[in-house]
Formats: structure tokens, C-alpha cells, sequence
DNA sequence: TAAAAATACTCCATAGGTATTTTAT
DNA sequence: ATAAAATACCTATGGAGTATTTTTA
């Protein structure tokens, strides 16, 4: 019996879930059907990848070392397709980039410009990943540079170099009481439920300013995964956010405020790529990125808080 | 409709032959089905990936950019299965060692041993290789690290260090004439016809021995792709070759005469490796075949010529 | 005109659905 | 007692086979 990535997408479905019937929702499948394909799998690998009982799913150590390869092996599936839609566009190179929000914003157009004029034949693809993975797809190949936004868990895999500085405000919804203030300071905040970014504990704590709260343990409202999902749950009230300045100019809508907090750090935004997968294009990009960045009063540019 | 392995198989298999009939017979399957699976491939990645007419077959453009990357993901699940059945032996770890031929002679298990001693817990697979990849499976991820022969094409991503120096030999019938003597030299052999190795084109030639002809072309009596191959050719009196002198120890055969060749220059067995794949385990591998070699009459190991 | 790819059809293996049972907390 | 995974059984999509047609060098 041959391996094939039906099989790999649903295990790592399961393995993200750890939970059948979740997963299974998630592929659109029903729980028994995918009961059938994780036996199939194990058949066909030859091990026991999960640990299970009715109550309780978890992942085999071999099903830990599997997982990785596993992910790697669909990320090259996706490259493949990426690499196909490139050359259907009549485009012999490709470039996926990955990006957090709204990426180094205002630098990202002028950036791809710069690259693309340049490489007029690499299509470009631009790859927006949630906050679970602030590295957006540098970790397993899902692309091959990244715009992504420190604090990252320290990876000698990875290398970054930053682009973008730019300070952090607070949104609230405007019917929100704090909402009519010019500025604010965090200890204003601290009683205040926060929306919470689903992502790696440095990465969440730095969003919920963590380090400016002096200890005070934080209130959780909501829990999102994107953007979309932050500013959603701001807006009906289920708590307050930080965000990177440049998001008043790019989420701005109606019933959404944005006020200036003092003595709050800012945020970094960077171009950042795998030591192993330097390509030259890679290097070019990262070379344009840098580029640009020295183009906007010194590096890394700084935009001023409106 | 989602793209799945066996259509990069069927892919891959038709771009090698550019023949769908042959393509289909290697796969096991018929023409017709063959047919229908290709157009579904370039249904899924919508794009053509061959042009082609009744009396020709040939990869577009995109064609050969995907070609590039479904080696590249059907690597990537070899290794998935490569891991998984180490892991269901109870090793977590995992190295696939490439080699061609008799990798490095009797220095392979002592290394294997050396690294084995250091990282119990790996398990190593060794994969041979046929001469048409002298790279022994680093060019595309089917292994991580290989036992290899130069001369080999200059290629920056590659990585290598010599492990033993030997001497090059005649095999040849022992019914033949000059099977007799126990020495030739290269101008006795001008017109013989050869076993020429299906490879590229310096290692082909480097194993015609076509430096030490003077200009002179080779008589081609059969080509080959792997070594046992070769040895049935010579038997047959199909043509003469040289291999390097360790092969006496390892491919001696009933019928064989191994003969020694006064000038001709001698082959180089190295570890070689992806600079972007180094991983500390293949730097681990690397370092204990230098080890071995060191220990072994200095660096690189000499065997004499017996 | 001959070799090889494409089409037309038939069949069956298997992915996936629903209903139900088993199991562990 | 209950949530969740496994089993049983059924359906239907689509992969592969054989026979045939189309195409081009």
C-alpha cells in the first residue's frame, strides 16, 4: 500500500486537535471516516502514531517524529501547486512570502516593487498566516521569506533583520469609556479585559504588554487567531487590544477607536528567511527589503503615531 | 480537486522516459490509464506540463519548473515513510546514508560503527544509488548525506571531503587475451571496446578513462547503470572497464580477471552533503567518517593495490 | 503507414456516509 | 452516565483495464 497526502493532511489535522471528531469538522469528513484513514495510515507506516481512548488522544513518540516530516511533506505539495500557478501565469520563478497582519505595511508594496523590478520573471505570492505562527510558514517551508514581528523564540534556523519600527496603541470599541481619552497609560488598563492573541507565550504576552503590567496577572475577554478575529471581538466588547500603530491606517472602521498609551515599547516589524534555504532569490528579496528600508529615514524606518 | 501523490509519481516517471507507453510499463499500469492520469495532473495544476504529439513527447516550461518540485515533495514523503519506519524500530532518530558502488570499502562499517557508538539512538538507512546520480541522492533530499566518487559536477550547494584514495583497475573476462598479463597500460586498450557507465558526462568519462587516451575515441560495447550490471556485461565480453581496486574485494566473481593499469590515475571516495541540510546529525556523520579516515594510514585512507 | 497518444466503455476498489456499539472516565 | 472513538454496512466516485480511434512524422 502506497503512502499519499490525504492521509498526511489528516493526520496532521488530528495531531493539531488531538481530538477526532474536531478534526474531523474540520476536513469536512465525518469522525468514523477519519478513524478509518488514521488506521490506514498507521497501517501503511507501519506504527501506532496516536495514543487513544475514548477520553483522551495524543501523539505516539513516533508520531511526534512523523509529524515533522509529515509537515514538511505537505508544505513541498504546496510549493509544488504554488510553483504550477506561477507557471500557468507564464512566470518561471517563484517567491512565497509569508506575512503576519498587515506585514511591514506601507513598506510592503514598495518592497515587492523594488523586487519585482528587478525579477520581472519570479511571480510573487503573498501568504498570510494567523498568530499561532508567528514565524508565518518559515518554520516548515510554507514560505521561503517572511514578514514577521519579534519577539520569535530564538531559532538558529532562522535569521531576521528588521525593517520597520513603529510604537503600539490601544483599540477599544468607541462606546468604551477610555475611548474619549487623548492617551492612556497601561496601569489605566490593568483591570481591563484583553482580547488575547492564540499564539506562542512570548509572542501572546507581548501583545497583552505583559511586561509593562508589572506582574498583574491579565483578564482574558476573548481568545482570536487573526486579525479579523481581534478587531470582531474589540467591536462587540469582549475586550480591549494592543495593536502596532500602522493599524489605524490600515483597520480603521467604523465603531473601532484608537488611543495612544504612554511609556508603552513599540513593535518591530523584520524580513526574516531560513539559513537553509537561502536561495539566491531569497537573498534578493531580504537585499530589497533592506533596500527600501534604508530608502525611509535611516533603518529600520520609523513612522510617526498619528 | 486536491493534488495527490501518485500523480507526481506518474509525473515524474513520464518526464524521465518522455515515452508514455514505457512510462505506463515501469509503473505497472496501461498507456491509456497513464494518459488519463497525466491530464488530471495538469487539470489539478492547471497548466500543460508536456507538449506533446503522437511521435514525441517533451516537459513545457512549467513542466520543467514542477518537475523540480515533485522530485522535491516525493522526497520529502520517502523520507516521511524512512522516518516512520525507524521510529517503529524504536529509533527516533533517523540518517539516509547515499552511496554508489561499494560506498567507501571496508572504512563504511567502521564509520557506520564510530557514529553508531556516538548516536545509539539513530537508526541508519543506506541507500544505493545507480551511476546515472553520482550524487547518490543528495541532489533532490533522497538522502542526507552520501559516500560519493569525484569527479563530480561543480555545484555550490554540495559539500565534500575525501575518506580514501585507491587505485583504478581493468576487469575484464578472464577469457580474454589480455587477462593474461599483470600489468597493461592505456595504449593496449585504445581499441577495446568499453562498458561506459550511464552517468553524467565527466563521470562517464572519468571512468573511460578518457584523460589518459589521448584524444583517441572509445568503442562503447554496452552501457550500464549500476554495478552488478556492469560485471555481467564484462563477463559476457560485452566490453572491458575500470573500476576502482577495492571492487577486487568486493565484486570478485567466477570468470572476472582484475588486471592492474601502469599510469592510470587513481578514484576518490569522500562523505559529501547539502551545506543546506547540514544538520548537526549529518555534521555528526561527517566528522566520524574524517575520524576513521584519520586513523587509517593518515588523511585520505590509502588501500594498496594487491 | 506505423507508432504512439487519446477516447470510450466497463468494472471494482475504496473513500466516505449513516447507524450503532464499545470503552474509559 | 456520557463523551468520544471504533465497528458495521452501504453507496458512489474514480482509477485502471480492454478495445478502439485519432494523429503525425
Amino acid at each position: 500500500m502506497e503512502l499519499d497526502l490525504r492521509l498526511l493532511r489528516y493526520f496532521v489535522a488530528v495531531a493539531q486537535d488531538l481530538h477526532f471528531g474536531r478534526a474531523a469538522a474540520r476536513l469536512h469528513i465525518s469522525q468514523p471516516a477519519l478513524s478509518v484513514q488514521i488506521r490506514k495510515l498507521e497501517h501503511v507506516l507501519g506504527v501506532e502514531v496516536f495514543r487513544r481512548t475514548s477520553r483522551h488522544v495524543e501523539l505516539t513518540p513516533a508520531g511526534q517524529a512523523i509529524l515533522a516530516e509529515a509537515t514538511r511533506t505537505l508544505a513541498a505539495a504546496e510549493r509544488t501547486m504554488a510553483v504550477a500557478r506561477s507557471a500557468a501565469r507564464g512566470k518561471p520563478g517563484h517567491l512565497t512570502v509569508g506575512f503576519v497582519a498587515n506585514a511591514v505595511a506601507e513598506l510592503t508594496p514598495v518592497i515587492l516593487e523594488e523586487f519585482g523590478r528587478r525579477h520581472p520573471h519570479v511571480d510573487i505570492q503573498m501568504k498570510q498566516f494567523a498568530f499561532a505562527d508567528p514565524l508565518a510558514g518559515l518554520g516548515n517551508g510554507d514560505a521561503d521569506v517572511a514578514f514577521v514581528r519579534p519577539p520569535l523564540r530564538p531559532d538558529p534556523a532562522i535569521e531576521w533583520c528588521p525593517v520597520l519600527d513603529e510604537g503600539r496603541v490601544l483599540i477599544l470599541s468607541e462606546r468604551h469609556p477610555l475611548a474619549q481619552y487623548p492617551a492612556v497609560t497601561v496601569e489605566m488598563l490593568i483591570n481591563e479585559p484583553f482580547v488575547a492573541r492564540r499564539a506562542p507565550d512570548e509572542w501572546r504576552d507581548f501583545w497583552l504588554g505583559v511586561d509593562h503590567r508589572d506582574g498583574h496577572a491579565v483578564r482574558i475577554g476573548a481568545e482570536v487567531s487573526t486579525v479579523d478575529e481581534c478587531l470582531e471581538a474589540v467591536l462587540t466588547g469582549q475586550g480591549i487590544a494592543f495593536t502596532q500603530s500602522s493599524s489605524q491606517r490600515y483597520y480603521s472602521r467604523p465603531g473601532l477607536a484608537f488611543v495612544a498609551v504612554k511609556g508603552l515599547s513599540g513593535s518591530t516589524a523584520a524580513v526574516a528567511w531560513r539559513r537553509d534555504a537561502a536561495t539566491p532569490l531569497v537573498n534578493e528579496f531580504v537585499t530589497a527589503a533592506q533596500n527600501v528600508c534604508r530608502c525611509h529615514n535611516g533603518a529600520p524606518t520609523q513612522f510617526p503615531l498619528r
